[in-house]
DNA sequence: CGACCGATCGTCT
DNA sequence: GACGATCGGTCGA
């Protein structure tokens, strides 16, 4: 198990850095309360040039600014009002690039995890969806700055390889507003996996 | 299964 | 004052 270092974050190819992070294990430790889970589905928001993007135009605003500094930091915002959604800063100073983490497959701490989010049995819904990680893993707004380096809020390769035919490309969720952007390629699944977010794509693979 | 709808509030215009 | 990088529930086919 071995953190993601600074510079894995401050990389220029934010593609890259998504499609690299399936796979990776997200760990938080907040309150003695370990909880982890190995992510699955990423989505890749590239600064001023994307129109998906917060940053888009070089929109500078008080919740946006993070974004604009060194790669390694988390980003939290506030969706509809209820969901908090965990993302990474990546590139250097300036540079507001971004990934969403999307979904995980729970490891550690999953009596924790239900608990926070008051479900009753393990199912694919617990992790699945950028809210439901969030929330699972006990992530706020208030983590938006927080250094990844940092014990309490990490990501890690514990070694596993997502094998590299089950990594799929698609457009993301729910950014019709991005115009043209709306249909590149920069969300990354596992591809099978339960806990990936939005409906089964079926590839049409040879049997 | 798909379509729709309400929840709920910080952020930006 | 409008609007989300969402979720979970309900309703009808």
């Amino acid at each position: 198990m071995k953190k993601l270092d600074q510079h894995f974050y401050n990389r220029i190819d934010v593609l890259r850095i998504a499609r690299e992070l399936l796979g990776k294990v997200i760990v938080t430790s907040f309150e003695g309360q370990v909880t982890s889970g190995r992510i699955v589905e990423t989505e890749a928001y590239a600064g001023e040039g994307d129109r998906a993007s917060h940053a888009w135009g070089g929109r500078r605003t008080n919740r946006t600014e993070v974004m604009y500094g060194v790669g390694g930091i988390a980003y939290v915002y506030l969706c509809y009002g209820i969901h908090q959604m965990f993302n990474v800063v990546t590139n250097q100073l300036g540079i507001p690039h971004a990934i969403l983490v999307r979904a995980a497959e729970p490891l550690e701490g999953i009596d924790v995890m239900l608990q926070r989010t008051g479900k009753k049995q393990l199912d694919n819904t617990l992790t699945k969806g950028p809210g439901n990680v969030a929330k699972a893993l006990g992530i706020f707004t208030r983590h938006t700055g927080f250094s990844l380096q940092s014990d309490e809020l990490f990501i890690a390769d514990d070694g596993f390889k997502v094998k590299k035919n089950d990594i799929v490309a698609t457009p993301r969720i729910g950014v019709d507003y991005a115009g043209d952007d709306a249909a590149l390629p920069y969300r990354f699944i596992v591809h099978g996996n339960p806990y990936v977010s939005g409906k089964k794509i079926n590839l049409h693979r040879d049997n």
